[in-house]
DNA sequence: CCTTTATATTCACAAAGACGAATGCAGTTT
DNA sequence: AAACTGCATTCGTCTTTGTGAATATAAAGG
């Protein structure tokens, strides 16, 4: 069991609306800081701050392919409580953006050439 | 649903320890300050300031009977939440407090004479 | 190697939060 | 109508957080 002082440090993480926006994106699958940044259309620098909360809060944990940085939820018991707060997940497929260039978003931009 | 805006407002409440404390002391029972104030070993003052927070953020609600004031969860939303939070409430019975005034405590000042 | 690309970090300042101290205020008792 | 009791609020100070701007770093490609 957390205490209340571990229980409240996780909690600050969380009551921030660009934070919770961040994590309810994770929910449906990893994602690359270029996509969240189209995503939520911010500044790169900014939401590279919000992630550094949440990894030291160790909400996220982060996976590292050539120039990205792939984030995912850190635990089944995040996934879980982000469950609780948000509802079910909605969207299955995870959304291929335009205006962003990471290798998920590219494919669909060559398949609309196509 | 609530938007990530609304959210952040309330966890904002939940991110502090003794906040924490009160609500999860609030799940097996109602309590009034007082009753707070011995149990936490907190000033009045503080504990009141607490409550604030948490009254504004609509996770708490009052009563009045009296001099005291008893609080209690807000709504059932809330509850399951810190079931969530927490587990599910240990202690069946809340606690009679040595040096507590307010009634429930008084109670077994009594008794423990007789 | 020099550039470019994707991401991370640092700095600075405004804004908000934490908390002790002091004070206010409503309801009760005498 | 004092005086007391239980609680709420205000104030001041210190610390923390939020965020824009600037800068750093690491991996890839030429």
């Amino acid at each position: 069991m957390s205490s209340y002082e571990e229980l409240a440090v996780r909690f600050k993480a969380l009551a921030h609306p660009v934070r919770l926006q961040i994590l309810d994106m994770l929910r449906s699958d990893e994602a690359c800081v270029c996509h969240m940044e189209t995503a939520l259309g911010k500044r790169q620098a900014y939401i590279s701050q919000q992630l550094m909360v949440l990894r030291e809060a160790g909400l996220v944990d982060t996976r590292k392919d050539g120039l990205q940085v792939f984030y995912c939820l850190a635990d089944d018991i995040t996934a879980t409580l982000l469950d609780a707060i948000f509802g079910p997940v909605e969207e299955e497929r995870p959304a291929r953006l335009e205006g962003c260039s990471c290798p998920r978003c590219a494919v669909s931009v060559l398949e609309s050439v196509s």
